[in-house]
DNA sequence: AACGGTAAAATTGTCGACAATCTAGCTAGC
DNA sequence: GCTAGCTAGATTGTCGACAATTTTACCGTT
């Protein structure tokens, strides 16, 4: 099994797994205060625990935390996901330069069968549901870079905002087509070991999806 | 003042930095198992105050935790470093680009005035400390791209450990030089305004750099 | 002598209580 | 009527003790 596929063991885990829900999904609205003693006789734990919990959240930019005042959830701008995009650009850009480099022939072989069994989705039901296909996609190429904090840093860190933002600002957008068009050319490009052309292709991907967002929040 | 000029206030932030600059110096040696009753008893604090420090290093990737076992300093290796450097590759590119982008007139020209400071110095007396000028050049760089979350991945993430890197492996290297000639022509770009040569050229200055280092490693 | 299992020791995980700090509301003074 | 300072309440920070898990050490068996 990969190493990050994070399985709860301990009861802060579980905590903190359950809170990162809560938050990303909207179930805590952004900008709520986090008070210790509520949520521990909510949740049925120390406040220890939650305190640990609360403390991780920051740690992945969920939660803001000042000493001696408290936790509040993170409230959502559009200056913040512009920001958030441009840190996927460079990194997924990255990624997908290393993937050309690093993956092998055989999570590449796979990773075309992905693309193709999406194709058939689309086909068949024109709408199909994009979100998961479309992180399924991003995360086997940050996966295929194989460097350990790029993946960190990405998977545990920055897509749980992203996806705050798309739960909560309602993203479930078109652009599965075109979307589909990019994808295809950059596994294309990852397939004839193009590093160079992989990252640009990445990054030009990342950025159009930035301004079909944007379009979408200035109205 | 900046806000990424973190100042401690609790017992736990004491703690943390205080653990932080420990390991980072290789005061703790790199691999050695961090005990909570002993560290607590060294620093004079209760345990769940060790607890937070050691959980606060672990999402600075400064220290490995298992559940039920314990934490470990993370132990250094070549290939994490060149990881490293390929992430700051893509980061501090991104962030050559948006501080053209985005740093006003006078803090361009803060930033001439430091480099002909460090012009002077490297004239006066051929070997000058490199390190210090040098993060200097790159923090300014990098809070000038205006992202918060860029700039506290880099500052509070992972710049530590690229300092524990250079700290323990005694990269105190020449290069002193060449890299001011880049960070020059990197000043002259974002002058400019040029985004595009910004980004190149601070890729490529760290791509030297890791390549600098990697020689070193070699031997 | 080597191996496996069991019990004791040590370490981490969790808890509730106390201390320190912040917040809100009230009183007093102008 | 408004502001400043104080007091009471609530919230966070810190602590020591207990519970659960892991590691170590010992013993008996082969």
């Amino acid at each position: 099994m990969s190493p990050f596929t994070e399985q709860p063991v301990t009861a802060a885990d579980k905590t903190f797994f359950q809170l990162r829900k809560d938050i990303v999904e909207g179930v805590i609205a952004a900008g709520t205060k986090l008070s210790e003693t509520e949520l521990s006789t909510k949740y049925s734990v120390s406040r220890a625990i939650v305190r640990e919990a609360i403390n991780r959240l920051e740690s992945s930019s969920l939660v803001e935390r000042k000493a001696n005042v408290g936790a509040r959830v993170v409230s959502l701008s559009p200056e913040g996901l512009v920001e958030l995009y441009q840190i996927r650009e460079s990194l997924e850009g990255m990624a997908a330069r290393l993937a050309a480099k690093n993956m092998t022939d055989e999570e590449i072989a796979d990773l075309q069968k992905l693309l193709n069994s999406h194709f058939d989705t689309v086909q068949a039901d024109g709408s199909y549901y994009q979100e998961a296909g479309d992180v399924d996609f991003h995360y086997r190429i940050i996966l295929g870079s194989k460097n350990n904090h790029l993946i960190s840093m990405l998977i545990n860190g920055i897509y749980h905002l992203v996806r705050m933002y798309r739960v909560q600002l309602g993203m479930a957008g078109p652009r599965v087509t075109t979307a589909f068009d990019e994808h295809k050319h950059i596994v294309q490009a990852i397939c004839n070991r193009d590093e160079e052309l992989a990252e640009m292709l990445m990054r030009r991907h990342i950025m159009y999806s930035k301004r079909n967002i944007e379009s979408k929040l200035i109205k």
